[in-house]
DNA sequence: TTTCAGTAACTTACCCTTGGGTCATTTACC
DNA sequence: GGTAAATGACCCAAGGGTAAGTTACTGAAA
């Protein structure tokens, strides 16, 4: 260990600290959404008290905020260039969850953030959220037009409501997921893919 | 209207109001979640004061319940008789979804109450929910077991992951019609059919 | 090598609002 | 007057947020 560390330390260096803590706040908001999480608990969780994290973070929608971001720029990059790849429409699911699954392998409640329901409906944060939560539902209506058109189908309201099942489908994977920690991201692709194929063909 | 109320009676009589109470508690519930929720809120939609809801119910848990058990017993009811009648494995999941969207058609916010996440995770209401979940669960684990069985398939956990997926799509299409407000049951039934005719072939 | 100032890390003890819950009382009808 | 319906005004705990101080390390002067 090469010690760069400045004067004036006790316990550990801020970045650390800091890392240790969205860890933390992302599982707790993941859990209990933001409404529900508490800025107690999570200081509890890292073995510190809340004043820091107002000293590091400033608020609980600072915390928030780092934690939605952290999460919601892995998980649009890895959906974006999964799809920019292409394919068929009938693989894109399979392959998006990939992506989906091997990002949040090791950070399986943040996914939740991207689709927190105890948000508050104005303020930063709603707008952040709101602006991942129109990105995911972008890919999504993408995946499903094309699905659709190879099929000839054009119900602009089918098309809406088969994208938002979609959404819900990684919802409830993760959720299953979460409880399953000896499945890694390789083994959850490759139980999706078996029940793909055999409940759909594709 | 044979009145017959009797004596003193302000405003209007208890079970009718009660039954009001339990409407607007269900919607708020079914958007907030039981955390979420705030008992003046639910007052205030009714217009009447909180120390009326306490009267009546006790408790939030109190109210909590009772929108919980009405939503939960009328649900139960209509699923098990139509997983009664039978059929095709293919089949049933769009017959149950026509039973859940007639059973909430006027009151669509109430399924949410089934799968609340804010919940305390001890007491009564925690008992109470996960019993209501555990029975849709079982539902589901059932119809994704003869769906599996039918193609051969026996794996535990990829039915466990199918019946766990069921729920969640059910919440989607839930969500997505609380803001159709014009898409009445059978319509819903109607563009389900056509969507898994045409993606799934079923 | 000891001491001591400086600084980052961290805590104790507090404030304030929100929301669940209660009590005594009032209102309006029979 | 009796009774059910309903309320105003309060208590209390939980949780977000803050002010002021303490701890533990560093580097350098004595």
């Amino acid at each position: 260990m090469t010690e760069a560390r400045a004067v004036g330390t006790k316990g550990m260096p801020r970045e650390e600290r800091e890392a240790q803590i969205v860890d933390a706040g992302t599982e707790e908001f993941g859990r209990h959404g933001y409404g529900g999480a508490s800025m107690v608990e999570i200081a509890r969780r890292v073995g510190v008290t809340k004043p820091l994290l107002y000293q590091y973070f400033g608020s609980k929608d600072g915390l928030y905020l780092k934690c939605l971001h952290r999460a919601g720029d892995r998980l649009t990059e890895g959906v974006a260039s999964t799809m920019a790849a292409g394919g068929a429409p009938e693989q894109m699911p399979l392959a998006v969850l990939g992506a989906i699954f091997s990002t949040f392998d090791h950070d399986r409640y943040a996914w939740r953030l991207l689709r927190d329901t105890t948000l508050p409906s104005t303020g930063e944060i709603a707008r952040a959220a709101a602006d991942y939560q129109q990105r995911l539902d972008e890919f999504a209506m993408i995946g499903a037009t094309q699905l659709m058109n190879a099929r000839g189908l054009t119900d602009g309201r089918d098309i809406e409501a088969i994208a938002l099942v979609w959404t819900g489908v990684v919802d409830s994977l993760i959720s299953w997921w979460i409880n399953q920690p000896d499945e890694d991201a390789d083994a959850m692709v490759e139980r999706c893919g078996r029940i793909m194929k055999n409940l759909f063909g594709w």
